[in-house]
DNA sequence: ATAATAGTTGACTGTTTGGTCTAGATTGGT
DNA sequence: ACCAATCTAGACCAAACAGTCAACTATTAT
């Protein structure tokens, strides 16, 4: 019972937004409020603060991005093509984004988690949490493709926290210069750090 | 003649110091005066913004920090121990800040290229000016290599912005997680990702 | 000594910001 | 129809903010 409203979800997809095309400090409330068409009293009735409102919008963000990536990473698909796949799907993201905002934008959390990891702590904590599964995905198609035999990774942990970072600092480097093409490496040196013998399929 | 300051330099001091340890969005005008022990009035009579300190800031730091990289990638030195050295070099560096202010905090640079990245386009330039020389290093290195025939890397840029993303890649991360062991991995890591046969050299 | 130059000071302005509060509007249950 | 719960509107406040200015102080060249 009771009014019902929709104005906490537009609250945190204009924050999403907001964080992602600018910085998280350099949105306020007042900024948020006004892409969510939503009156500060409202704000102020579903969340406490900024931080607040950003832990909840990066949780539902990643509700959903998980059910995407469950499926790239599905182990009925083979680990090598996994991994080509997360980067087709990466590159596709970052096209789009940039289609619609007119830049590239890279990795929310990534950004965002190096912007604010001395402050902010409760946020700080949920993005750490949310990377470090992130990284899991890459770690499993990593001990499954050694496997198979296709790849020799025997830490397949170690050799997944390698390849993130490249992969995150990849897309930070695609943010900085706002180009798109940096991303096209992005499979190359995959499998260049993985040691794959077999060549790089190039995308139709 | 007139009277003679070093407010100037303080003022850069200040802004390096509020921007690394915290963020570009997050430090204002008065934090740095503050800390700068500089009176408002004396920062506009230097400045124009906070942006146009920051591109001072920077470009200072830049000139000292260039000499410091000119003696480790010396030619005079062998090609891979020119990496080695700078992973240590990065390692060191990031201990003494973590000492010094109990946290981790990456490069500069990056984080802060990628948090204004779609702002304050003058400095954002900058940014990528300085990030492309630095990158610069790394790819004479294993051109360098290369040509010694210790690694395999006929196109030494290409390996150069992989070995870079993977790098900065790692030192973000470090800063995210406040983890220093984080970059223990960063030779082993480098080696890895250039297909060095010898193994990785163990520090005394 | 003094005048020109270089830098300092602190008070001031107007705006933006985060945050509060109350009166009212919209809904579902009974 | 009416109550209770949920949500909204918007006025309001104090603090923080960027930026200005004119009066003042220190330095040095002559």
């Amino acid at each position: 019972m009771g009014r019902v409203s929709d104005a906490k979800e537009r609250l945190m997809e204009a924050v999403r937004e907001l964080i992602w095309t600018g910085s998280y400090g350099s949105t306020t409330i007042d900024q948020i409020c006004e892409k969510a068409g939503v009156k500060k009293g409202s704000f102020y009735y579903f969340f406490d603060s900024k931080a607040d409102l950003a832990v909840a919008a990066l949780d539902e963000e990643w509700q959903r991005r998980r059910a995407e990536l469950d499926s790239l990473f599905s182990p009925t698909i083979p680990p090598l093509e996994r991994l080509r796949r997360y980067c087709d799907y990466g590159y596709r993201l970052q096209s789009e984004i940039r289609a619609k905002c007119g830049c590239v934008l890279g990795c929310p959390l990534f950004s965002l988690g190096s912007e604010i990891s001395t402050q902010e702590d409760r946020l700080q904590k949920r993005i750490q949490e949310i990377l470090d599964q992130k990284r899991k995905y890459l770690e499993s198609a990593i001990r499954d493709a050694h496997g198979a035999g296709v790849i020799h990774a025997p830490d397949a942990a170690a050799k997944a926290r390698t390849l993130f970072s490249y992969y995150q600092g990849l897309l930070t480097e695609a943010r900085i210069h706002d180009r798109l093409e940096i991303l096209r490496d992005a499979l190359r040196g995959t499998y260049e750090l993985l040691g794959v013998k077999e060549p790089v399929p190039v995308p139709a």
